[in-house]
DNA sequence: TTTAGCACTAATGTGTCGCGAGTGCTAACT
DNA sequence: AGTTAGCACTCGCGACACATTAGTGCTAAA
């Protein structure tokens, strides 16, 4: 394992170095760092350790005669090892109180203003993503009949969300038809999961519908869309406007490839949802093997409930970002949000008090969240 | 009105500058437009020229010995009166007709399309609004019901879409009494528009519930903020690090000033719902009277179906955007995001086609979009 | 009315210079 | 052996002077 070797004066020093390049933006030398509490040796002896923390590769140098610049490892030691908790202010507990509290509402809406809040107490760009889910599956379905062409086709998923969709019947049928459908297709679609929707499934449908049967394909295509569709994970970012902040001395180029890989949405939905565990993870410039994040850090925790992570919310910032802050932000921000989802008398509270679709049962067991629309 | 007093020559002249200015994005000089086609004086003539048009207010000077800018009420003049129809490539119209045809589904998706395509056709950053509708209201109620301290309020609008709300009860209620709140809401509230329920409906409703009046109210407030939350009106924005293209001679804080206004949303929100008719707008500059916009220009139409206005998408973009392009670009997408929705069979063809609550009738004479989710 | 010519202006680019912050190295010191 | 003082050296950076250049306005002639 690495720093293992590393003397305390030595961590001292790539201590103080990384926190006040943080805290200033610039290389730090020899003699600033003197004068800190807590070293009481001289310029030429910090100069020796310097060097050699540098030939480590902890620290490096933008030129001679620069200050030293923590390098991605000499931040990636900082975090894992040297990082000191920081204290949130009162200030900053009462503005997340006061905003998130106030959200009772989807779980969408509380992500996106946790994100708010991470990327206006932190200073950086904030983000919320909801995840990718495997296997979700519709544990019911209600028609809204609207007239003999048209119906909304609503499915209350498995985890206690609904989606819905308009259906376009290409010939009209009539109310009771559709019922009949919305019948058939909670006793025969109810419960499973997107991928398991096959031909079996359909015929048995089919057949219920006999002469209805053509309907029943372009239904089933809409429901596995819908499904899979709702199942795509979404990503959304608050402050990008902090991200010129601490970008400008990087090329204008870079910073647009940047913005453009973040439209994309995928790249980062890809690094949030490889990450395995329910902890902070801090991804420190090339870790998160995106090309056009080399020069950036990203900091994100999942929302975790009973097991399942229903969200996860993050920071971006630069390398030099203040990590401390930045952890303890997430780490509260992500604890108020459990808190508040964990407050609600959950949805699907045991197997036993149940939705009326039998079918569904064994799909309900852990889903305990509320969004919808 | 002005610019009726420009000789033919000063017109051309401004025409040149303006074309020259957008192309290369440099002051333009004597020398250079004198060796244009069409033009046949001297570069000295071409000076004058240009001086009493700077006089008139059409162009500017960066500084003095630098060539001519051309001014706010320049563009303005070459926007309603010079401007040269702009024939789209085959691979544009390709490109918007491959893309945009491949999704049939949900209006959000479509102009969400459309907005991509329009940031990728002229290269400045695309928008899509998805705009505030006044009145809207509740056509058909549903429950789906989960277990006694949980339901899923559905709503069909009366344009046909769909909201639904996860309702949590602080007391517990059989599943009748649910079923028999949703009847009652059928009658009640079905084809009001979110402001007008008032008092005296409540209580008609608190009355219906007899001893479960105590849930009527947080249940009238769900739907009141559904109905007006839905109503708020919605902002995508493509192609941001577009942005930094152009405005990259700007100060960074001014761009990071403008991230965070089109990140509030509001701004746009309002310019674009100000604008009235259904052409084509073009804000330019200070026009938008959003401070932090002056130096750029905004253009956008609305798309219309049957009179009602079901989105918007446009473009942000310099001053000195190419507009005979972006205006083309902007019609021709409308026209095809229209020809699209166009081809949708209409929900609610005829007020004699009706949906159940008859109470909604009178609000669905001209609903027949089919967005959902 | 147009044009050629000329003096003038301001931005832009280039080269030189000195300053200052910071280093590495060596030699003396504990 | 580790620490420190001292010193020479290296860059980056801002300042200044200077030439260049693209453009102007104005005047006087066509």
């Amino acid at each position: 394992m690495y720093g293992k070797d590393l003397s305390e004066r030595k961590k001292l020093i790539l201590k103080a170095v990384v926190e006040s390049h943080i805290e200033l933006g610039e290389p730090v030398g020899s003699k600033s760092l003197q004068q800190l509490p807590g070293i009481k040796c001289s310029s030429a002896t910090i100069r020796n350790e310097m060097a050699e923390l540098e030939e480590m590769g902890y620290l490096e140098q933008p030129h001679t005669s620069a200050g030293r610049v923590p390098s991605q490892l000499g931040y990636r030691f900082y975090v894992d090892q040297l990082l000191e908790h920081y204290a949130m202010t009162t200030g900053e507990i009462n503005q997340i109180n006061s905003i998130l509290k106030s959200k009772t509402a989807e779980l969408d809406q509380i992500l996106l203003a946790a994100s708010k809040l991470a990327s206006s107490i932190t200073n950086y760009t904030g983000l919320a993503v909801k995840p990718k889910r495997s296997s979700v599956s519709v544990s019911r379905f209600e028609v809204a009949y609207i007239d003999e062409s048209n119906f909304v086709l609503i499915m209350v998923t498995s985890l206690g969300n609904v989606v819905s969709k308009h259906v376009r019947l290409s010939e009209p049928r009539p109310r009771q038809r559709i019922e009949l459908l919305c019948e058939a297709l909670n006793k025969l679609v109810a419960g499973i999961a997107a991928e398991s929707i096959n031909l079996p499934v359909i015929m048995n449908l089919e057949a219920v519908m006999e002469s209805d049967a053509p309907i029943v394909a372009p239904i089933v295509k809409t429901i596995y869309s819908a499904l899979t569709e709702y199942d795509g994970g979404e990503l959304q970012l608050s402050g990008i406007n902090r991200l010129l902040q601490y970008s400008d001395y990087e090329s204008p180029e870079h910073l647009s490839e940047l913005l453009g890989t973040l439209e994309q949405k995928d790249e980062i939905l890809r690094l949030v949802s490889e990450s395995t565990g329910e902890d902070v993870s801090v991804l420190i410039g090339t870790e998160s093997s995106v090309q056009v994040m080399n020069n950036s850090a990203l900091v994100f925790k999942p929302i975790v409930k009973d097991g399942k992570t229903l969200g996860v919310i993050g920071v971006l910032g630069p390398l030099r970002m203040d990590y401390a802050k930045v952890l303890e932000t997430i780490e509260h921000l992500c604890g108020s949000v459990e808190e508040i989802i964990g407050g609600y008398s959950p949805i699907f509270p045991s197997p036993a008090a149940l939705p009326p679709s039998d079918k569904a049962a064994n799909d309900l067991r852990k889903g305990k969240n509320d969004t919808d629309e």
